[in-house]
DNA sequence: GTCTATATCTTGATAGAC
DNA sequence: GTCTATCAAGATATAGAC
């Protein structure tokens, strides 16, 4: 375990932050004193705030991206898909207060450029788009049950899978996700 | 239609600011200037934003609590009264930008006093125990389609309704609502 | 109740030395 | 790459006049 470089060593300890606290809820001196250097020192890595965001957003995709292609290359079955990245969302929520990037930006929204509040959109058509073609697996393979409508079946499971994050943050109990998703993963067959 | 009072218009004002901007992102001065007062004579009304912040939450679980208890009263069957929650929560969307309070102050939960963050978690427990209800009639009378745990179903659609608020705000386009909750809609048969 | 004036703090960002 | 020093702007909040 060689030391990270302070650029991704910043990346890691903003995005905790933002997730935890949301985008106008940390500043330069949260990362600077986690990281150990001083605050101006920041802006030689990332010039603006809006600079190291829109990085983040887009390691994000990038990782969750790569968790879906994880996921696919390890299981066979739709059901087994869609039940590990419930596992995904369920493990990304830590100790129970780092909720979905994407979520913790969407508050502040209008204060966002339209480059970030686009890569937020992009998030989630990624998500909706794997998750659409797992459903219509599920349905083909008959390891989820119900519906055939992929489509609405995505957007829905995304927005609950968000709304299940806030539930979860909001009593610091992760048993609360648990709750919101039971019926779901009931209906993962196999 | 009298001329509203100072203080019930700083709580309209604020409260459709922090549904569209959050805890961290909106100030005195934005009240003020839509108030048409001073941001120093705010504190005459409202000492801290702290107050200012219970005050809103306090009003908002009294509406939301009214609205359940205007839709029991008008609704005969279960699953009518599931669908005008679902119309309740696409018209507080408003022009797209205004998100549930609760899902609203989450983002900045760490920042939040205990007192807050209870109210928060308190307002899903209203939402959650009429939810519960409601699937439990909807099973008995047939009206609304599906499993018969009404407990998993409350919190997986209130989770769902949060998350479909913020899908359609990011897009700034309530169709995201609407494809959101468009199978939970089907399985209102009356 | 609302005002002016002010205090104090924090924010993001820049300049320039090392 | 990181530092010190500094800036202008914006935040919450208070004191006291009217």
């Amino acid at each position: 375990m060689t030391k990270l470089d302070t650029k991704t060593q910043l990346l890691n300890i903003a995005e905790t932050a933002l997730r935890q606290r949301g985008f106008d809820g940390f500043s330069n001196a949260d990362l600077a004193d986690v990281a150990g250097i001083r605050k101006a020192s920041i802006h030689y890595h990332f010039p603006t705030k809006a600079d190291l965001s829109v990085a983040l957003m887009d390691r994000y995709c990038n990782t969750v991206q790569g968790a879906c292609d994880d996921i696919d290359a390890s299981h066979a079955s739709a059901g087994a898909r869609l039940r590990a990245l419930i596992g995904y969302y369920r493990a990304s929520l830590g100790d129970g207060s780092t909720i979905c990037l994407c979520v913790a930006l969407s508050t502040s929204r209008e204060s966002l450029s339209q480059e970030l509040v686009g890569k937020m959109i992009g998030f989630r058509q990624i998500m909706i788009g794997w998750l659409k073609v797992t459903f219509e697996q599920g349905a083909g393979d008959g390891s989820i049950e119900g519906g055939t409508q992929a489509g609405y079946e995505a957007k829905a499971m995304l927005a609950l899978l968000e709304g299940a994050h806030l539930a979860a943050r909001d009593d610091r109990d992760i048993r609360q996700f648990d709750a919101a998703v039971a019926l779901l993963l009931l209906r993962c067959k196999r």
